[in-house]
DNA sequence: GTCTATATAGCGATAGAC
DNA sequence: GTCTATCGCTATATAGAC
């Protein structure tokens, strides 16, 4: 409408722009009120975009969901990046390195709280999300190996691999803890104790 | 149908019975397609009860769900007894304990695999089930405590209640990794590096 | 290309005959 | 008490007017 179609800005870009709005609203409404919970009528409505003009960009629902999630992980990988560069500036005791990087996986997955517990329920009936979400684990579990295999010689632990996911099993499940549970004891209690648990583990 | 309403056993207990039979073909049909993708109708087949009958016994399809919890919360509860009995006979180590305890909590996952994983599922959606999940966990780190409180002058640590928040989610963790993932790396191996990180948490 | 109006389908739940 | 037929609703997805 209004010859907006000639005048415009080129197609290729229009549509780029459309498909954002739709991921956009979908990201949104996902997170406020969960997947199943939200229908293609709502994000179409909340986008501003036709409904009939979204499923010419989308074959159907959970095309969108994927593409939401694609963009997601892509996003979650830089911030790993970011955690792997943060990390290994401060190569000190492995008390702190392990901090640092606890500290930095609160704050990733605080950033995106609500998507990150919809992406927890999906991942259990959505196998391509279980994929993503099993990804994301390891490339955590990778640095680790890495930082591990660096210190070697000083570690008391032989088998740096099953370490690694021993290591990393506890801080996922400390930070999923404290990100999701209510924090029922002192949060900066349990965090020094996990890292005085890692460090005993892999160094006394 | 062919007088039975009259003749056949009292009323009281036929009610049990269909009651039971439909809370049994929820249960199976939980474990098979989740609760979601299972509807009233289909309970009501598999149980061979009418679908009238079924909702004369049960308010609405969360109640089904609910009481489906319930039953399985009560026989779980026993289980978390056993389990507490079967690790107080082995009053020997640290390490014997834990690893007893972790393969109770394995075996006792086992047999109910797939009604678990319905459970991760729903307790992010329905409170009174994500209240359930609380209270078994809560149960496990009693156990826990208590162990530790017995043997608190050989312990390395001070604060049992937060050594005993950070050794379960340890367990909890690998416990669900080895019943729900992909067993990536030899079993046994992350079995004895738990119990070896625990050990070396509490002790040295 | 865009949007409205609707086809199609499946759900939970019930009214009412027996 | 029991069961059948069906209501009322909401969802995804599309056909077809513009």
């Amino acid at each position: 409408m209004e010859q907006s179609k000639l005048v415009r800005e080129p197609r290729q870009k229009r549509s780029v722009d459309t498909k954002n709005k739709v991921l956009d609203a979908a990201y949104k409404l996902y997170c406020d009120k969960g997947y199943y919970e939200t229908t293609t009528n709502e994000i179409a409505k909340v986008a501003g975009v036709n409904i009939g003009s979204l499923y010419s960009y989308f074959q159907d629902k959970k095309t969108i969901l994927l593409e939401v999630v694609d963009r997601y992980h892509a996003s979650y990988l830089q911030t790993i990046d970011a955690i792997y560069q943060d990390t290994e500036s401060c190569e000190q005791a492995v008390q702190v390195w392990m901090r640092r990087l606890i500290d930095d996986m609160i704050h990733a997955h605080q950033e995106t709280r609500k998507f990150n517990r919809e992406l927890n329920v999906l991942s259990y009936s959505v196998p391509e999300i279980a994929a993503v979400m099993e990804d994301q684990h390891s490339k955590v579990r990778q640095i680790t190996v890495d930082f591990l295999e660096r210190h070697q010689k000083k570690l008391r632990v032989k088998d740096v691999e099953t370490a690694a996911i021993v290591t990393t099993s506890l801080i996922d499940s400390i930070v999923h803890q404290i990100v999701f549970g209510k924090s029922l004891i002192d949060r900066e209690r349990i965090l020094k104790t996990t890292v005085d648990a890692i460090y005993s583990f892999l160094m006394k």
